[in-house]
RNA sequence: GCACAGGUGACCGAGUGGUUAAUGGUAGCAGACUGUAAAUCUGCCGCUCUUCGGAGCUACGGAGGUUCGAAUCCUCCCCUGUGCACCA
C-alpha cells in the first residue's frame, strides 16, 4: 500500500503548527519532498522514559504532534527507553533510579501503549525498545561513542552547566544519556525526532552522531513544555499540577476548569486543534466582553475530556461540574467509599442504628484527609460538610449501616458505613 | 589519599547547648471574595491519642558518646562539592 502524501507545503504547515523549533526547516522540506517522490514515509521517532508510565496532558502535546505525522502518512516510532531508563534523564532533579526488571518494563510498556493509543493509531505505530541495540554495545563500541563528544560539549547542556556552576553532583553516566539517545537515532535511522524543548540537547546529539556514522542528520522538532495547572511550573506528576489522561472525565473536566484564564489560551494552543487564528479571535471577544471566559474554558474542558473519552462523557462531566460547583448540589456519580464501622467507632455503640463516629477517622478512611490529625484540622477549620450541613463536631452520630455525603472543600464523597 | 566547605521538615533556606515540631520563603490544604477561576486577604500546614484544656511519640545524613538537657559539643562512618597531586 503506497501512502498518499499531501503536498509538501500542506504537510509543512501542519507540522509547524504549535511547534517550538525545527532544526532545520529547509532540511525537513527536502526530506518531505524526497518522501513524496519516492513514496517512502519518514521515520519519526520520539522516546519515552519507562519509569513514569502515567501520562498527563503535558505529554500529549508531543503525542499529538506524532499523530499529525501519522495523519500525514509517515511512520511513527514510539521508542521506549528501557535502557536509558536506567540512567534517568538528567533533566530536573531526578536522583539515581532503581533498575527496573524486565517484567516491570514490559508492564510499564503496556500501560504506556494503552494510554498512547488514545491518541495514536495502534495499527500504524511502531513500538520499539532501545535496549534492543544499546544493551548489545560492547565496551569498545562505547569507547568509540564517548570519543565523539568532549567534556565542554556536554557542559553546554544547560542542566549540566547549571549543576556544575552550583557545585552540584553530575554523575558520569548521566553524561551518557544524550549519547545513548543520540545512538537510538542512528540505530533507527530516524528522519525526524520529536521532543520537548528541554530535550533539545539530546535531540541534537542524535544529529551529531548520525553524521559521524555517515547517515543524514535527523530533523529535530521541539514542542513547547506545557505548564501545569498552577500555570507556573511545567506539568509534572511530582509537582502535583498535572491532568492525567487516565483520570476520570469528571476529574479532567474539573482540573481544566480550575486553571487561570491566561493559562487557558496556552492549553487551547497546545492541547486542541483550534487554530491560532481562532484563538486570537476568542481572546479579542473576551477582551471586548462579547464572550465570558468561563464559557470558553468550559468548551476547552469539554474538548479535552472528549479526546480521551467521548462526547457523552464530556457532556456528562460538564453537567456534573455545573451541578456541583455552580449550583452547589451533589452531582450524580460521586465516588462511594465503604468504611468499616470498627475503624471509626468513637465508643461503645449506644443503639443498633445510631452510633457515634469519629469524624476525623472517617475522613481519613474515606481518603478525604491525609491523616487523622489532618482530618481534625479540617474539621476545626469548618471545611467539612455532612449531608450539606457544615459540621465542626469531632464526633457525629450516624446510622450504621448507612450512608452520608461528606464534603471537604472541593471534594465530595459518599461514605457508606458498614459493619 | 590529604585539606577545606557542606548534608535541616515536600523544596529552598535560617538556627550553632536550654521558652524548639525547630525563623523565613515556596508549594500544599481550608475559609472569605468569585466564574470551583486568577489575584488578594485570613487560618492551617509531622504522627498518634484526647474529657478539646492538653498529653505522648518521632524528626535536623547514620551510629555511638559528653551533658540535667544536643539540630547545635566530641568520636567514628556514609554522602556531596572544592582545592592539592607531575615540575623535589
Amino acid at each position: 500500500m503506497m501512502p498518499n502524501f499531501p503536498p509538501v507545503d500542506e504537510q509543512l504547515a501542519y507540522i509547524k503548527k504549535g511547534s517550538a523549533e525545527i532544526i532545520h526547516e529547509g532540511e525537513l522540506r527536502e526530506r518531505l519532498e524526497k518522501s513524496l517522490k519516492s513514496g517512502v514515509p519518514l521515520k519519526v521517532k520520539a522516546g519515552f522514559d519507562p519509569t513514569a508510565p502515567d501520562l498527563h496532558v503535558g505529554h500529549t502535546v508531543l503525542i499529538r504532534k506524532l499523530k499529525h505525522f501519522q495523519d500525514l502518512g509517515h511512520t511513527v516510532i514510539f521508542l521506549i527507553g528501557d535502557f536509558t531508563g536506567m540512567i534517568g534523564d538528567p533533566t530536573g532533579r531526578s536522583a539515581t533510579r532503581p533498575p527496573l526488571t524486565r517484567e516491570q518494563i514490559d508492564q510499564n510498556a503496556e500501560t504506556y501503549k494503552a494510554q498512547v493509543f488514545k491518541i495514536l493509531d495502534p495499527q500504524k505505530t511502531v513500538v520499539d525498545f532501545n535496549s534492543r541495540w544499546l544493551a548489545k554495545l560492547t565496551p569498545e563500541d562505547i569507547m568509540r561513542l564517548l570519543g565523539k563528544f568532549t567534556v565542554s560539549q556536554m557542559l553546554e547542556r544547560e542542566e549540566f552547566h547549571k549543576r556544575f556552576q552550583e557545585e552540584k553532583p553530575i554523575s558520569l553516566h548521566e553524561l551518557m544519556y544524550p549519547i545513548c539517545q543520540g545512538y537510538d537515532s542512528v540505530a533507527l535511522q530516524a528522519d525526524v525526532e520529536l521532543g520537548g524543548t528541554d530535550q533539545k540537547f539530546n535531540l541534537l546529539a542524535g544529529r551529531d552522531l548520525q553524521r559521524s556514522f555517515g547517515q543524514p542528520s535527523q530533523i529535530v522538532l521541539t514542542m513547547p513544555i506545557l505548564e501545569g495547572t498552577d500555570g507556573v511550573q511545567k506539568m509534572s506528576k511530582s509537582y502535583g499540577n498535572y491532568i492525567g489522561i487516565n483520570e476520570p472525565p469528571q476529574e479532567i473536566y474539573g482540573k481544566v476548569m480550575s486553571i487561570s484564564d491566561d493559562l487557558m489560551w496556552r492549553y487551547y494552543e497546545l492541547l486542541t486543534d483550534v487554530t491560532t487564528r481562532q484563538i486570537e479571535q476568542m481572546k479579542a471577544d473576551v477582551a471586548a466582553g462579547r464572550q465570558h471566559p468561563m464559557e470558553l474554558k468550559k468548551a476547552l474542558a469539554r474538548r479535552i475530556v472528549q479526546d480521551f473519552y467521548s462526547e457523552q462523557a464530556a457532556q456528562q462531566a460538564e453537567e456534573n461540574w455545573a451541578k456541583q460547583f455552580q449550583k452547589h448540589e451533589v452531582p450524580e456519580d460521586v465516588e462511594t467509599v465503604e468504611v468499616n464501622y470498627a475503624e471509626v467507632a468513637a465508643q461503645a455503640p449506644a443503639s443498633d442504628h445510631h452510633r457515634p463516629v469519629k469524624l476525623d477517622k472517617l475522613l481519613l478512611r474515606a481518603g478525604l484527609a491525609d491523616s487523622a490529625s489532618d482530618g481534625q484540622r479540617k474539621i476545626k477549620q469548618n471545611a467539612v460538610k455532612i449531608n450539606g450541613n457544615a459540621c465542626s463536631e469531632l464526633v457525629i452520630q450516624a446510622s450504621v449501616p448507612g450512608e452520608v455525603t461528606v464534603r471537604v472543600g472541593k471534594r465530595i464523597k459518599k461514605v457508606r458505613v458498614v459493619g
